[in-house]
DNA sequence: TTAATTTACGCAAACGATTGCGTAAAATAG
DNA sequence: CTATTTTACGCAATCGTTTGCGTAAATTAA
């Protein structure tokens, strides 16, 4: 039945007169306890509802059989379908996923960091919300033990693992898609300058200009943080002075304040200028005029992150293989 | 610098010839410890970047200052929304907030709060994916030590902590509303039978029609899971014998569902068919024509059953005090 | 100056599980 | 029948902390 407190080994040894480690090794199946014995404590452990407490468990074998993952916001489609494939995979070898968000904070980023850490997580995939030398200091001090497998933003050097898709090939496609709509003006909305999606997006999308034979005007390019503050800034000051016929976006949320924001344009400017832009929200198809839509395989980036996460985890030669994979994008809502 | 593996209280004992315990107690600023050797040991510490292994620190303490959160999907903006609320409350109370999704599995719903027990979370908020009585005996069965707070999906019992908005006036409003629009075939698509916001929304639904002099057409009330099928063949089958003039629906998805479906009818029903349904999408607005959306305040739900639950994991004297608190939903983009 | 108290620290148990080793009894070998 | 192996279990250490208690030395009181 229900019991006050959890039932422990020494309960059932107790009422069983037998020893810990006998109780012990009979749950586990060893093969140094007597099958009779075996069965009377298996079947009192299972009436008195035993369950192992992991936090022993965690810290006699050094391992939590958890990983945990970061990332900015989880209202965010593409971030919430990550983990799913994350969790697909996770929890198919045994493994909880525990998931942070930062809220695009540094400093949370680094109390998330340091906490999983010492919560001593069997490994850790990571977005980090800046290139910032912080994060990676941090990383650095809680030592060599934690595996990391870095997804969506990650750093340039080649000692790490890493996930993404191909931005640059995605940038370069939706870019040529516009300018073969027609469109010349194309002003494009970066994320913040310095991390790496950021960077190959405008590669990929200045690339499509130069590829056309259209010249890239810095006017029509604007970085923004993730306040909305300074995105509708940014988007109004193209307006008023350079009115782009198309936009293409670089985010989530950059793709949706684009949209209003064209929306809100007298008219026939709301319906003839075009945008394009990096989402995975799955309602984004119902939006009239279209919002075409850059679509990343974010299932699947979290099914191999946690794939290549896991194998280092389990793996037992230190010799180590970094692993990068590049998956592409998908462009949709073309009509 | 960094280390190999993490230090512990013993390396710094050794390292400054004084007892383990010394160390322990300097670090957490005892009054029994000389001041010369706490500045000694507590600068050594900050030296070689000691941090305690929180597993050995809950492992004696009981307590693992984190409390877990179980929903049906993190990218559900509700559920977003209530997290970030609970993360607000914990965070700034100490408490890490760990999250999990059931993906609207029962089973996997159970599998986690056993481990949530197991793994000695604080506390936990719970939203029920159903009323199943397995989950109620899970949470009979991990016994008196895990303080809950249920929220949105709430048990019946008057015996348990419970935050939830007031869905019964929520839908009450929105079916008036839909009313005074001067609809009268106004059908309601359904949550699962069963559980309580299912139960409350209907009624709503219900008491506004009688209020208004319009009897209850049970074939208009469809009750749908959380499968995209079975949402579809209940819209298609309305469409096709009924053809409502309106749409009530029950939850995000569904509210999503029903635009989809109305959007792709042949003009001009598509553009005169109204709809209104929960959903806390944050671009639920820029769709055109309009959802009217019902909106419910999770970011405060979330920080109230946070509040709830830290107050009871934190209270000494045991006289339970059953909390029960409903907040009002808000009718939006009704233009 | 002696007795009582305070200060500052160490020893060891505890949290709940796992596991190497030791050892009676039972089984098998010679 | 004795010697060796196997079986089946118990003892105690361990993981990294925290904390009750004991006790020298230092301080204060009488």
């Amino acid at each position: 039945m229900d019991q006050e407190r959890p039932v422990k080994l020494s309960d059932i040894s107790k009422a069983l007169n037998l020893s810990v480690s006998t109780v012990s090794r009979a749950l586990n199946d060893s093969h140094e306890i007597g099958e009779e014995t075996k069965r009377i404590v298996q079947s009192y452990a299972a009436r008195v509802n035993y369950r192992p407490n992991l936090i022993a468990q965690s810290l006699k074998e050094m391992n939590t059989r958890y990983i945990a993952i970061i990332v900015p916001e989880i209202s965010n489609s593409f971030f919430a379908e990550i983990v799913n494939g994350v969790e697909f995979v996770a929890n198919n070898q045994g493994y909880h996923v525990v998931i942070y968000q930062t809220h695009d904070s540094t400093e949370r980023e680094i109390n998330i960091i340091r906490d999983v850490a010492r919560r001593k997580a069997d490994g850790l995939l990571l977005s980090p919300s800046t290139n910032q030398t912080d994060v990676n200091e941090v990383m650095k001090s809680i030592g060599a033990k934690l595996p990391v497998v870095y997804f969506d933003r990650v750093p340039s050097d080649n000692y790490c693992h890493k996930v993404v898709c191909d931005n640059y090939q995605a940038a370069f496609d939706a870019t040529s898609w516009l300018i073969q709509q027609g469109k010349r003006r194309i002003a494009h909305m970066a994320g913040p300058s310095g991390i790496s999606i950021s960077i190959e997006r405008l590669a990929g999308y200045s690339a499509a200009l130069l590829h056309a034979g259209i010249s890239v005007d810095p006017n029509l390019i604007r970085y923004s943080n993730f306040l909305a503050r300074e995105a509708w800034e940014n988007l109004r000051d193209l307006e008023v002075k350079y009115q782009p016929d198309a936009y293409f976006a670089s985010s989530d949320r950059l793709s949706f304040y684009c949209y209003e924001a064209v929306q809100k344009l007298p008219e026939p400017r709301a319906s003839e200028v075009k945008i394009v832009g990096f989402t995975n929200a799955p309602f984004a198809h119902l939006l009239r005029p279209k919002l075409s839509a850059i679509v990343q395989p974010a299932f699947d980036m979290g099914k191999i992150a946690a794939e290549m996460l896991l194998n280092t985890i389990t793996k037992k030669n230190k010799d180590i293989e970094y692993g990068f994979i590049k998956l592409p994008a998908m462009l949709k809502n073309t009509e």
